[in-house]
RNA sequence: GGAGCGUUGGCCGAGUGGCUUAAGGCGCUCGCCUGCUAAGCGAGUUGGGGGUUUGAAGCUCCCUCGGGGGUUCGAAUCCCCCACGCUCCGCCA
């Protein structure tokens, strides 16, 4: 949600900047300005009437206990009290218009996206390319190997993961009898290599900073608004219309919304969570992609970054997100380039955005597995997170903060990479060193014939 | 799922229609006083939105007793809906 003093100030700048986003937002950024206007309009004869009654009704409590007392007149107040039944039934009137304008602004407003970041490029950007566009990219499976860790050596041929992996281990078939298409079992081998990861994860995001964290995965409409899915992306959610919840696609929703309605102190900041969790996504619209497996299903378990930090470090927290994510691509050994993503493909929240697309050798082509985004006050405002610092002189009001968030690990997609990776000729898969000792295999057998 | 009781300022807590425009206390901030500290005295201490202003400060007005609506000249107080919390019963991994 933007600032509406902003705007006021200068709604050019606000229209320029939303134009790049190649959205209708300029009408809609109009309505706002006039809502704004009539709602100014309103407020100073809604208070002056109100000024009016407040003086009128003591003057009234007083009469009335005058002519209790004997010492003044039941007449008195009776006269003030019909002469302010004709106030009350304007304040009313005045009062019932100037909510339908607060409501109506208010939905209004939160209908526009956050203003892009000005380096934000027009088209899709590679910023670098880590690690070769082979099999094992980074060669460090091939290098541990070397330093006394699983030998390793590299499969001629890429295969995809389903046939490396098999369906004992990813069983498309089984989920789709259970649930439909998209959804899966991940069995055996697999669910110690998850755990692995996820546990790697969040040992490696503690010693960021990062405060692990098991969110609720189902939310009210409320989450959704306050972080800027709603209304955008209501397609993507599954609903639970019965009980007015929704299930989340990431936990980013519930992790920026922890802080909802708080004013933080400034002296807290940053303040850094690791969330883990289920992701639910409907993927309406997707039915026509073609990838097969894991890559894109409706419920995946992923480890997400998120960050409350004051505005003027939301840049710097942002890069720093993102130098998370290559840390890990890099330890796990998966070659990736980082894409600085088009205006127009931004979500509704971000400002910018920057994906981490991980080579995969059997499709020849990089395909994102972790994305960071840049919400500047985006979030806070709309969730109403402000920030507190007593060490300001002279002392500021509590002030939107910054909300940043950063996939760590998307689960399913990340297997995928360690797969197709670490294949060698017999069709096993060496496992990253990093993984072996939080439980993950060395190394995982050929798929059964 | 059923029944009951609750939600007041940073915290505790009084308050059943009108000088409560929220008592009192604690904490905190500033000042005074006091060898130091403590105590004492005084003042201040929610958040939001308007007006004035280039902006800020200042001044001023309005709103804010969990949220929303209603009754009334007037609501923390009465009525309705919702959210949340606690207790008991039922059910349950």
């Amino acid at each position: 949600m933007l600032d509406l003093k902003v705007i006021r100030r200068d709604p050019d700048a606000a229209r320029t900047a939303l134009a790049r986003r190649g959205a209708d937002d300029a009408a809609v950024l109009d309505r706002v300005l006039e809502l704004d206007a009539r709602r100014r309009e309103l407020l100073p004869e809604i208070e002056g009437l109100r000024a009016e009654q407040n003086a009128a009704n003591q003057a009234i409590g007083r009469a009335q206990k005058a002519a209790k007392d004997g010492t003044g007149s039941q007449g008195a107040a009776d006269a003030a009290i019909a002469a302010m039944r004709e106030v009350a039934a304007r304040v009313k009137t005045l009062q019932q218009e100037l909510n339908d304008v607060d409501d109506t602004l208010d939905a209004t407003t939160k209908r526009l996206a956050n203003l892009p970041h000005p380096d934000a490029p027009a088209q899709d950007t590679v910023v670098r390319e880590v690690g070769d566009a082979t099999i094992d990219g980074l060669g460090l499976r091939a290098r541990a190997a070397a330093d006394g860790g699983a030998p390793f050596t590299p499969a001629a041929e890429a295969l995809d993961h389903l046939t490396i992996a098999g369906p004992d281990r990813v069983d498309m078939e089984r989920g789709a009898r259970l649930s439909g298409s998209r959804f899966a079992y991940l069995r055996g081998d697999l669910v110690f290599v998850e755990m692995a990861l996820v546990q790697w994860a969040l040992h490696k995001l503690r010693g960021h900073g990062h405060e692990a964290v098991v969110p609720p995965v189902l939310v009210r409409e409320q989450a959704l608004y306050g972080t800027g899915f709603l209304p955008d992306t209501e397609q993507q959610l599954y609903a639970l219309p019965e009980d007015d919840l929704y299930l989340v696609g990431t936990s980013e929703v519930a992790l920026a919304s922890m802080h909802a309605g708080e004013i933080l102190d400034a002296a807290t900041l940053p303040r850094r969570y690791a969330g883990f969790s289920p992701c639910f996504r409907r993927e309406a619209g997707a039915a026509g992609a073609s990838d097969r497996g894991i890559f894109r299903v409706h419920q995946f378990d992923k480890v997400e970054m998120f960050c409350f930090v004051p505005p003027e470090d939301a840049e710097a927290e942002h890069q720093r997100l993102l130098g998370i994510e290559e840390e890990i691509l890099g330890e796990l050994g998966i070659p990736y380039r980082v894409v600085d993503i088009a205006v127009d493909d931004l979500g509704a929240s971000a400002a910018r955005k920057f994906d981490c697309e991980a080579w995969l050798p059997s499709q020849q082509t990089y395909r994102e597995l972790t994305s960071t985004s840049n919400t500047t006050e985006h979030q806070a405002r709309r969730l109403g997170i402000r920030i507190r610092d007593d060490r300001s002189d002279p002392p500021r009001r509590p002030e939107p903060l910054a909300t940043l968030n950063g996939t760590a690990i998307a689960v399913g997609r990340t297997i995928i990479a360690l797969l197709e990776h670490g294949l060698q000729d017999d069709g096993s898969v060496v496992m990253p060193p990093c993984l072996v000792p939080f439980g993950a295999p060395a190394v995982l057998p050929p798929a059964a014939a």
